[in-house]
DNA sequence: CCTACCGATCGGTAGG
DNA sequence: CCTACCGATCGGTAGG
């Protein structure tokens, strides 16, 4: 019995695998690299077959996109109106994005890297929901710097992209079998990147 | 007279126009979502000519993440072994790093992400590139924690990968035209960078 | 560098 | 979910 035999015992749903099988190989061998036939044979049906559970190969990097970056944002969304200063906001927001990651290390990579696969309506939701995204960021630097604890020189554009670059290469590196767990490493990163952003520094 | 033809009346050797044409639309669509006829339509021949010039589309796909990879060795070995103390030198390779992005963006994407899809030894030896640059960086930190510059508790590996990751992302959003030069977006990320990493904030 | 082509593989479908 | 298949496209080659 395969693994995705077992899976099916275990009840999951067909388009669900699909979707799993389909989240793991484009994030590994990215989607132009990935064929219908990979994704049917991990999933353990004829290719055709997949066709009963999904529209098309876009359809489905569309919704792994889509709901990976819902998941981005809806973790760090609260934390923007969260009432506490903005270092312990950032310092919230970059555990909770490793947090994410740790979830699932495939899809973030399909979230980081494959959306640029998308074409039209779909390409410029992703790009708008990854705005979105980075918002959530720059709207807790500008608080900080509006209220004296970020340095009132910051070049908020460049910081948002140098902490969301670090976080969105986690995936290469992060292993969950390593030493530290996810929120470990979101804490020590976060040590990492806060003091260069913070007026006083004590 | 299109680009590319523009480009062989002013003597661009053809394997170097192909090797420029292929980084472009590997950097943009990545190595399996370009197709040789991609290539040879933007080249401006058949796609059968290419095969004159170069032996396979993977060979094309190694020199480029070779030469590209050796070329961000290039600059920053010399500053691991330079006379200053590991903070500027830091500094210095972190400028460096994002000038080297600036002189090709998409061919630090290729660099940065599409080196996975070689194979056998050529992708072993784009892996021992990358360690190697990655052990520069490492090098540089560990210097700094020996001589008390950085922090005595810096997890030297985690810390790497911040920074080097904040860098490895600035093809994603540097470009050319903006209203920083590269040297500049290098110093305020270099300023973004460092502090959190020193022992003695002052 | 072109002409003409190879076998393999691609995403996807009709009908059961 | 399988059988059987579609037209399109893939990387690459022989011969000129």
């Amino acid at each position: 019995m395969s693994a995705m035999a077992a899976a099916r015992a275990e009840l999951i749903a067909p388009r669900e695998l699909i979707l799993n099988v389909a989240t793991h190989l484009f994030g590994v061998k990215g989607y132009a690299g990935t064929s219908m036939r990979d994704i049917a044979h991990e999933v353990g049906v004829l290719p055709g077959s997949l066709y009963a559970h999904i529209d098309s190969k876009e359809t489905l990097l569309a919704e792994i996109v889509g709901e990976g970056i819902e998941s981005f944002i809806g973790i760090v969304q609260p934390i923007v109106g969260s009432a506490v200063a903005a270092d312990a906001k950032l310092r919230a927001a970059i555990i909770a994005h490793v947090g994410v990651v740790a979830q699932g290390v495939e899809r973030a990579q399909v979230v980081f890297h494959q959306w640029r696969f998308l074409q039209g309506a779909r390409l410029d939701e992703a790009i708008a929901k990854r705005a979105l995204y980075a918002d959530a960021f720059a709207a807790i630097l500008r608080e900080g710097v509006a209220t004296g604890m970020l340095r009132r020189d910051l070049d908020v554009a460049i910081a948002v992209r140098t902490v969301l670059g670090a976080l969105n290469w986690t995936p290469e590196w992060y292993r969950a079998d390593g030493s530290l767990s996810a929120a470990d490493v979101g804490e020590v990163m976060a040590t990492n990147l806060i003091p260069g952003l913070l007026a006083l520094r004590s």
